[in-house]
DNA sequence: CAGAATCCCAACTGATACTG
DNA sequence: CAGTATCAGTTGGGATTCTG
Protein backbone atom coordinates (compact mmCIF):
# COMPACT_ATOMS: atom_id res chain seq x y z
CA UNK A 1 0.00 0.00 0.00
CA UNK A 2 2.10 2.76 -0.99
CA UNK A 3 -0.45 4.76 -2.01
CA UNK A 4 -0.17 8.35 -1.25
CA UNK A 5 -3.22 10.59 -0.60
CA UNK A 6 -3.55 12.63 -3.38
CA UNK A 7 -5.62 15.37 -2.05
CA UNK A 8 -6.64 17.39 -5.17
CA UNK A 9 -6.73 20.47 -3.62
CA UNK A 10 -10.84 20.99 -4.24
CA UNK A 11 -12.40 21.58 -0.95
CA UNK A 12 -12.16 19.60 2.68
CA UNK A 13 -15.97 19.10 2.60
CA UNK A 14 -16.33 15.91 4.52
CA UNK A 15 -17.81 13.87 1.54
CA UNK A 16 -16.92 13.74 -1.52
CA UNK A 17 -18.97 12.42 -4.51
CA UNK A 18 -15.93 12.25 -6.84
CA UNK A 19 -14.93 9.13 -4.74
CA UNK A 20 -16.05 6.30 -5.33
CA UNK A 21 -17.27 5.03 -1.52
CA UNK A 22 -18.70 8.46 -1.05
CA UNK A 23 -22.42 7.95 0.46
CA UNK A 24 -23.40 10.79 -1.18
CA UNK A 25 -23.42 9.08 -4.69
CA UNK A 26 -25.90 6.90 -3.91
CA UNK A 27 -28.11 10.03 -2.91
CA UNK A 28 -26.91 12.02 -5.84
CA UNK A 29 -28.32 9.40 -7.92
CA UNK A 30 -31.55 8.80 -5.83
CA UNK A 31 -32.46 12.39 -6.63
CA UNK A 32 -30.66 13.28 -10.43
CA UNK A 33 -32.01 9.23 -11.48
CA UNK A 34 -34.77 9.64 -13.97
CA UNK A 35 -37.47 9.16 -12.22
CA UNK A 36 -36.00 11.00 -8.87
CA UNK A 37 -35.33 14.19 -10.42
CA UNK A 38 -39.16 14.18 -12.03
CA UNK A 39 -40.81 13.11 -8.88
CA UNK A 40 -38.87 16.05 -6.86
CA UNK A 41 -39.43 18.10 -9.62
CA UNK A 42 -43.43 17.17 -9.42
CA UNK A 43 -43.42 18.01 -5.55
CA UNK A 44 -41.50 20.95 -5.79
CA UNK A 45 -45.42 22.40 -6.64
CA UNK A 46 -47.05 20.90 -3.46
CA UNK A 47 -48.60 17.88 -1.99
CA UNK A 48 -49.85 15.10 -3.91
CA UNK A 49 -51.13 11.68 -3.67
CA UNK A 50 -49.59 8.72 -5.62
CA UNK A 51 -51.73 8.84 -8.33
CA UNK A 52 -51.75 12.41 -8.82
CA UNK A 53 -47.66 11.96 -9.10
CA UNK A 54 -48.05 9.19 -11.53
CA UNK A 55 -50.26 11.41 -13.56
CA UNK A 56 -47.89 14.33 -13.39
CA UNK A 57 -44.66 12.45 -13.84
CA UNK A 58 -45.37 10.99 -17.69
CA UNK A 59 -44.23 7.57 -18.24
CA UNK A 60 -43.41 6.79 -15.01
CA UNK A 61 -45.33 2.73 -13.75
CA UNK A 62 -46.23 1.89 -10.34
CA UNK A 63 -43.34 -0.05 -9.25
CA UNK A 64 -40.88 2.85 -9.96
CA UNK A 65 -42.91 5.55 -8.64
CA UNK A 66 -43.06 3.59 -5.35
CA UNK A 67 -39.65 2.49 -5.21
CA UNK A 68 -37.99 6.19 -6.14
CA UNK A 69 -40.44 7.66 -3.09
CA UNK A 70 -38.81 5.07 -0.86
CA UNK A 71 -35.72 6.01 -1.65
CA UNK A 72 -36.30 9.75 -1.33
CA UNK A 73 -38.07 9.01 1.80
CA UNK A 74 -35.35 7.34 3.27
CA UNK A 75 -33.10 9.93 2.61
CA UNK A 76 -35.28 12.63 4.57
CA UNK A 77 -36.11 14.60 1.17
CA UNK A 78 -39.71 13.59 0.83
CA UNK A 79 -42.03 13.18 4.14
CA UNK A 80 -45.12 10.14 3.32
CA UNK A 81 -48.36 11.43 5.19
CA UNK A 82 -50.62 8.27 5.29
CA UNK A 83 -54.36 8.18 6.81
CA UNK A 84 -55.70 5.25 7.98
CA UNK A 85 -58.82 5.74 6.09
CA UNK A 86 -60.20 3.48 3.87
CA UNK A 87 -59.73 3.48 1.47
CA UNK A 88 -56.78 5.28 1.99
CA UNK A 89 -55.28 8.25 1.55
CA UNK A 90 -51.83 8.93 1.54
CA UNK A 91 -49.57 12.24 0.58
CA UNK A 92 -46.71 13.20 -0.62
CA UNK A 93 -44.64 16.68 -0.17
CA UNK A 94 -41.37 17.69 0.32
CA UNK A 95 -39.49 18.22 3.61
CA UNK A 96 -37.47 21.56 4.47
CA UNK A 97 -34.49 19.61 3.02
CA UNK A 98 -36.03 17.91 -0.10
CA UNK A 99 -37.04 21.37 -1.08
CA UNK A 100 -33.85 22.96 -0.80
CA UNK A 101 -32.13 20.29 -3.48
CA UNK A 102 -35.46 20.17 -5.77
CA UNK A 103 -34.93 23.78 -6.19
CA UNK A 104 -31.26 23.66 -6.82
CA UNK A 105 -32.61 20.38 -9.48
CA UNK A 106 -35.85 22.71 -10.77
CA UNK A 107 -32.25 25.39 -11.55
CA UNK A 108 -31.03 22.59 -13.31
CA UNK A 109 -33.55 20.85 -15.06
CA UNK A 110 -34.88 24.41 -16.43
CA UNK A 111 -31.41 25.42 -17.73
CA UNK A 112 -31.31 22.54 -20.03
CA UNK A 113 -34.88 23.28 -21.10
CA UNK A 114 -34.41 26.47 -21.56
CA UNK A 115 -31.24 25.84 -23.98
CA UNK A 116 -32.73 22.21 -25.99
CA UNK A 117 -32.49 24.59 -29.08
CA UNK A 118 -28.72 24.99 -28.76
CA UNK A 119 -28.35 21.10 -27.55
CA UNK A 120 -30.65 19.84 -30.66
CA UNK A 121 -28.75 22.20 -33.40
CA UNK A 122 -25.52 20.51 -31.66
CA UNK A 123 -26.46 16.76 -32.04
CA UNK A 124 -27.20 17.96 -36.01
CA UNK A 125 -24.27 19.24 -36.28
CA UNK A 126 -22.67 16.13 -34.53
CA UNK A 127 -24.37 13.57 -36.57
CA UNK A 128 -24.32 15.24 -39.78
CA UNK A 129 -20.25 15.27 -39.05
CA UNK A 130 -20.53 11.79 -39.00
CA UNK A 131 -22.64 10.75 -41.16
CA UNK A 132 -20.42 8.91 -44.31
CA UNK A 133 -21.58 11.30 -46.78
CA UNK A 134 -21.77 8.59 -49.45
CA UNK B 1 -58.06 17.91 -29.65
CA UNK B 2 -60.38 17.75 -27.27
CA UNK B 3 -57.82 18.13 -24.60
CA UNK B 4 -57.95 20.91 -22.48
CA UNK B 5 -54.20 22.31 -21.87
CA UNK B 6 -53.60 22.05 -18.63
CA UNK B 7 -51.49 24.53 -17.89
CA UNK B 8 -50.14 23.94 -14.48
CA UNK B 9 -49.30 27.54 -14.16
CA UNK B 10 -45.56 26.37 -14.57
CA UNK B 11 -43.80 28.53 -17.44
CA UNK B 12 -44.12 28.56 -21.20
CA UNK B 13 -40.95 26.96 -22.10
CA UNK B 14 -40.79 25.03 -25.13
CA UNK B 15 -39.66 21.97 -23.40
CA UNK B 16 -41.55 20.09 -20.55
CA UNK B 17 -39.46 17.52 -19.70
CA UNK B 18 -42.26 16.21 -17.20
CA UNK B 19 -43.63 15.22 -20.17
CA UNK B 20 -42.68 11.72 -21.84
CA UNK B 21 -42.01 12.40 -25.35
CA UNK B 22 -39.59 15.78 -24.53
CA UNK B 23 -36.22 15.69 -25.89
CA UNK B 24 -34.96 17.39 -22.83
CA UNK B 25 -35.42 14.44 -21.15
CA UNK B 26 -32.45 12.42 -22.83
CA UNK B 27 -30.15 15.59 -22.34
CA UNK B 28 -31.51 15.70 -18.17
CA UNK B 29 -30.60 12.25 -18.24
CA UNK B 30 -27.00 12.87 -19.60
CA UNK B 31 -26.41 15.51 -17.52
CA UNK B 32 -27.47 13.95 -14.67
CA UNK B 33 -26.85 10.52 -14.64
CA UNK B 34 -24.41 8.70 -12.60
CA UNK B 35 -21.29 9.68 -14.77
CA UNK B 36 -22.27 12.14 -16.82
CA UNK B 37 -23.13 14.16 -13.57
CA UNK B 38 -19.62 13.16 -12.44
CA UNK B 39 -17.99 13.67 -15.78
CA UNK B 40 -19.36 17.24 -15.69
CA UNK B 41 -18.18 18.15 -12.38
CA UNK B 42 -14.38 17.02 -12.83
CA UNK B 43 -14.73 19.19 -16.38
CA UNK B 44 -15.81 22.04 -14.59
CA UNK B 45 -12.52 22.34 -12.89
CA UNK B 46 -10.58 22.93 -16.32
CA UNK B 47 -9.64 20.80 -19.34
CA UNK B 48 -8.63 17.12 -19.01
CA UNK B 49 -7.13 14.32 -20.79
CA UNK B 50 -9.11 11.55 -21.28
CA UNK B 51 -6.98 9.32 -18.62
CA UNK B 52 -6.90 11.74 -16.43
CA UNK B 53 -11.19 12.05 -16.14
CA UNK B 54 -10.81 8.64 -15.44
CA UNK B 55 -8.85 8.74 -12.53
CA UNK B 56 -10.76 12.08 -11.26
CA UNK B 57 -14.03 9.87 -11.95
CA UNK B 58 -13.23 7.74 -9.27
CA UNK B 59 -14.58 4.15 -10.42
CA UNK B 60 -15.81 4.76 -14.02
CA UNK B 61 -14.51 2.12 -16.85
CA UNK B 62 -12.83 3.30 -19.86
CA UNK B 63 -16.40 2.13 -21.85
CA UNK B 64 -18.55 4.37 -19.75
CA UNK B 65 -16.13 7.46 -19.85
CA UNK B 66 -15.86 6.79 -23.68
CA UNK B 67 -19.66 6.46 -23.80
CA UNK B 68 -20.76 9.14 -21.20
CA UNK B 69 -18.07 11.69 -23.10
CA UNK B 70 -19.84 10.72 -26.48
CA UNK B 71 -23.06 12.05 -25.53
CA UNK B 72 -22.18 15.43 -23.75
CA UNK B 73 -19.84 15.79 -26.79
CA UNK B 74 -23.11 15.58 -29.20
CA UNK B 75 -25.33 17.54 -26.99
CA UNK B 76 -23.20 19.81 -27.00
CA UNK B 77 -22.03 20.61 -23.66
CA UNK B 78 -18.01 19.13 -24.01
CA UNK B 79 -15.45 20.01 -26.43
CA UNK B 80 -13.06 17.14 -28.12
CA UNK B 81 -10.07 18.70 -28.69
CA UNK B 82 -8.00 15.96 -30.62
CA UNK B 83 -4.28 16.30 -31.58
CA UNK B 84 -2.80 14.13 -34.45
CA UNK B 85 0.69 13.56 -32.67
CA UNK B 86 1.74 10.35 -31.75
CA UNK B 87 0.93 8.92 -29.24
CA UNK B 88 -2.27 11.13 -29.56
CA UNK B 89 -3.06 13.53 -26.95
CA UNK B 90 -7.45 14.63 -26.51
CA UNK B 91 -8.29 17.40 -24.40
CA UNK B 92 -11.89 17.84 -23.02
CA UNK B 93 -13.37 20.89 -21.90
CA UNK B 94 -16.30 22.29 -21.30
CA UNK B 95 -18.44 24.39 -23.80
CA UNK B 96 -20.11 27.73 -22.44
CA UNK B 97 -23.30 25.31 -22.38
CA UNK B 98 -21.57 22.94 -20.74
CA UNK B 99 -19.91 25.26 -18.11
CA UNK B 100 -23.76 27.12 -17.28
CA UNK B 101 -25.38 23.13 -17.28
CA UNK B 102 -22.13 21.97 -15.12
CA UNK B 103 -22.47 25.49 -12.42
CA UNK B 104 -25.91 24.28 -11.34
CA UNK B 105 -25.33 20.81 -11.15
CA UNK B 106 -22.43 21.59 -8.83
CA UNK B 107 -24.62 23.62 -6.58
CA UNK B 108 -26.74 20.65 -6.47
CA UNK B 109 -24.20 18.64 -5.87
CA UNK B 110 -23.01 20.54 -2.86
CA UNK B 111 -25.67 21.12 -1.92
CA UNK B 112 -26.53 17.22 -1.06
CA UNK B 113 -22.73 16.56 0.20
CA UNK B 114 -23.39 19.71 2.44
CA UNK B 115 -26.81 17.71 3.75
CA UNK B 116 -25.48 14.08 3.96
CA UNK B 117 -25.55 14.43 7.33
CA UNK B 118 -28.99 14.82 7.89
CA UNK B 119 -29.76 11.99 5.14
CA UNK B 120 -27.40 9.83 6.33
CA UNK B 121 -29.78 10.81 10.14
CA UNK B 122 -32.63 10.47 8.15
CA UNK B 123 -31.64 6.83 6.72
CA UNK B 124 -31.09 5.92 10.20
CA UNK B 125 -34.43 6.57 11.47
CA UNK B 126 -36.08 5.13 8.71
CA UNK B 127 -33.82 1.61 8.82
CA UNK B 128 -34.82 1.31 12.36
CA UNK B 129 -38.82 2.11 12.09
CA UNK B 130 -38.78 -0.61 9.73
CA UNK B 131 -36.55 -3.19 11.45
CA UNK B 132 -38.31 -5.87 13.18
CA UNK B 133 -37.68 -5.12 16.84
CA UNK B 134 -37.82 -9.33 17.02
C1' DC C 1 -2.30 7.33 -24.84
C1' DA C 2 -6.99 7.22 -26.63
C1' DG C 3 -10.27 4.63 -27.73
C1' DA C 4 -13.32 0.68 -30.32
C1' DA C 5 -15.14 -4.01 -30.10
C1' DT C 6 -16.66 -7.97 -27.73
C1' DC C 7 -18.55 -10.78 -24.04
C1' DC C 8 -21.47 -11.35 -20.31
C1' DC C 9 -23.74 -10.68 -15.90
C1' DA C 10 -26.47 -7.76 -13.00
C1' DA C 11 -29.60 -4.27 -12.41
C1' DC C 12 -33.26 -1.52 -14.05
C1' DT C 13 -37.81 -1.32 -15.99
C1' DG C 14 -42.34 -2.19 -17.48
C1' DA C 15 -46.76 -5.19 -17.69
C1' DT C 16 -49.60 -7.84 -15.15
C1' DA C 17 -51.78 -9.70 -11.27
C1' DC C 18 -52.82 -9.54 -6.51
C1' DT C 19 -53.65 -7.47 -1.56
C1' DG C 20 -55.21 -4.34 2.26
C1' DC D 1 -56.76 4.16 -3.64
C1' DA D 2 -52.15 2.75 -2.51
C1' DG D 3 -49.42 -0.07 -2.96
C1' DT D 4 -46.63 -5.25 -3.19
C1' DA D 5 -45.16 -9.51 -5.83
C1' DT D 6 -43.76 -11.77 -9.78
C1' DC D 7 -41.98 -12.40 -14.33
C1' DA D 8 -39.70 -11.24 -18.63
C1' DG D 9 -37.29 -8.02 -21.70
C1' DT D 10 -33.93 -4.40 -22.14
C1' DT D 11 -30.25 -1.88 -20.87
C1' DG D 12 -26.27 -0.59 -18.02
C1' DG D 13 -21.88 -1.36 -17.01
C1' DG D 14 -17.36 -3.88 -16.02
C1' DA D 15 -13.45 -6.77 -17.68
C1' DT D 16 -10.85 -7.96 -21.35
C1' DT D 17 -8.82 -7.69 -25.78
C1' DC D 18 -7.35 -5.23 -29.80
C1' DT D 19 -6.03 -1.10 -32.81
C1' DG D 20 -4.08 3.49 -34.44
Amino acid sequence: MSTTQERTAEQDLPYDVFSRACPSRGTLEHVTGRWGALTLGALYQGSFRFNELRRRVDGVSEKMLAQTLHALERDGLVHREAQPTNPPRVDYELTALGREVAGRLLALIECVEGRMDEVLASRERYDERRTPTA
